[in-house]
RNA sequence: UGUGCAAGCCGUCUUAUCGCUGUUUUACUGUAAUGGUAAGAGAGAGGAAAGUCCGGACAUCAUAGAGCGCUGUACUUCCUAACGGGAAGGGGGGCAAGUUUCAAGAUUUGUUUCACAGAAAGUGCCACAGAAAAGAUACCACCAGCUCGCCUCGGCGGGAAGGAAAGGGUGAAAAGGUGGGGUAAGAGCCCACCGUCUCGGUGGUGACAACGGGAGCAAGGUAAACCUUACAGGAUGAAAAAUCAAAUAGGUUCCGCCUUUUGUUCAAUCAAAAAUAGUGCUGCUCGCACUAAUGCGGAAUGGGUAGAUUGAUGGAGCCAACGGGUGACUGCUGGCCUAGAUAAAUGAUAAGAGUCCCGCCACGGCGGGUUACAGAACCCGGCUUACAGGCUUGCACUUUUU
RNA sequence: GCACUCGUAGUUCAACUGGAUAGAAUAUCAGAUUUCGGCUCUGAGGGUUGGAGGUUCGAAUCCUUUCGAGUGCA
């Protein structure tokens, strides 16, 4: 089973590592979806597949600490409670995500699912898209 | 009862579901190393965690000792690990009220405030205005005598050389102040009081205070201008620093391989010839040229990257009682363990309670809103700044009752 | 986490070692010129020198504190 199914957010599915993430934003596609934009970069894996996320609130848009602490928690927790489906349709591959919240406000908890939601569907397409691709 | 000021303290809670990070117990299972999974127990942001303005602890590097330089601090004594912090005291300034004096001023009380060493070591600066801005000056005005003119013969007006530092005006500031005497006019020129300086002993740990004697007064401001004096400080900060260390590349050391013949040498040390292998020229062969220990393989080893661990959470710790001290603080006894993350946990959703505000009315409920400032990043002591609301104590004013 | 720099008209910059009304260009407005507009010429307004407090006779300048903007360090 390569992924956990349950709704659990552990260490194994952040992105800790700082050359990742460093490869992510010097290499990685990308597309905005508002209030997000999104990072990632994939390889090809034989078996031990993986999915790594990290979401960040840039110091620029809201300067207090507190602020970017709730905003990042509750991406999180959005993502978290709706990654089955986004697991469910993946290929095995090594994916790294980088959730950027770019809007200039707070949002409500519904909004930020929702968006999620859509986020994690653009996803899949583009990943499909550039699995076609490829292929060619 | 209400309002204001000051000081100190607190700064939301409960339940359910789904999650996160440490600690610990048991079981299973891995990695080069740290670990991982499941179940149970128990813990999980602040008074400012903030600003990074100071001080320490700790670490590495530097360092014989001393001086110069640089930086910081600056009434006294004390507290403290230390401080630019704090406590108590001293002194100065402002405001209000009272007492006293002819006046200047002095003094008492209350309140408030002060980065409060030195301007009598030296240097610089003090715009404009003003005569003059620092051992100064004579613009107006003042003055007896001299001299010229006029006349009502005592005055008026002018001039030169002086006297003087009181009056006017300028300025933030004009070279002690007020009152009196004195004088041609004046002036510490003389006197009284006040101020200033200085000497003496007394009280106080000390800053300093009150008292007595002396000096006619010389010494404007500015040190958050340079500076002087005293005291303190080596530099860099957890991105400090220590330990373990996969894979790959490269370093060092050792071992093995390193064609044949002849000569030579301690020695594949050097030379020659031939052959072999590879590369280039060519479609191929011959031939020619170049290369063959600065190599290949293996082992060990040090540095060290990814990664991991330590540093890193039991401490100048917190709470209470009893002592010491005016107080900051401190002694002793007893009790307690109270976050430890690392691209970084402490959350999300739902329901309810509490706080405060608004509206409605049947005065007890209903409905709506509000719930601040703000998130640990090695730790500790301060300072500064932000903050819904609440509690306690003290003081002042106010309302009602007696 | 640590270290450092800068805040002046709407905008871009000046203002000497503290000295008086904070100056210039551009933008804005008004007038002149033009049939009209532009160019050009003349004039005007616009600043609590980021905020607060202090030193000084006097502060954009010196000191303290606070707010904002930015830079560097693996």
């Amino acid at each position: 089973m390569p992924y956990s199914l349950k709704a659990t957010f552990t260490k194994e599915e952040r992105l800790t590592s700082k050359t990742i993430i460093k490869e992510l934003f010097d290499k990685g596609s990308s597309f905005a979806l508002y209030p997000f934009k999104i990072l990632y970069t994939t390889k090809a894996a034989a078996e031990a597949s993986s999915v790594k996320v990290i979401f960040t609130v840039p110091k620029r848009a809201f300067k207090k600490a507190v602020d970017r602490n709730f905003i990042r928690r509750r991406m999180r927790e959005a993502y978290r409670l709706n990654k089955q489906s986004f697991y469910s349709q993946l290929l095995p591959q090594n994916l790294s995500i980088c959730f950027i919240y770019i809007a200039k406000e707070k949002n409500e908890y519904n909004f930020v699912e929702k968006k999620i939601k859509l986020a994690l569907q653009k996803l899949i397409l583009e990943l499909a898209k550039n699995n076609t691709t490829e292929t060619v």
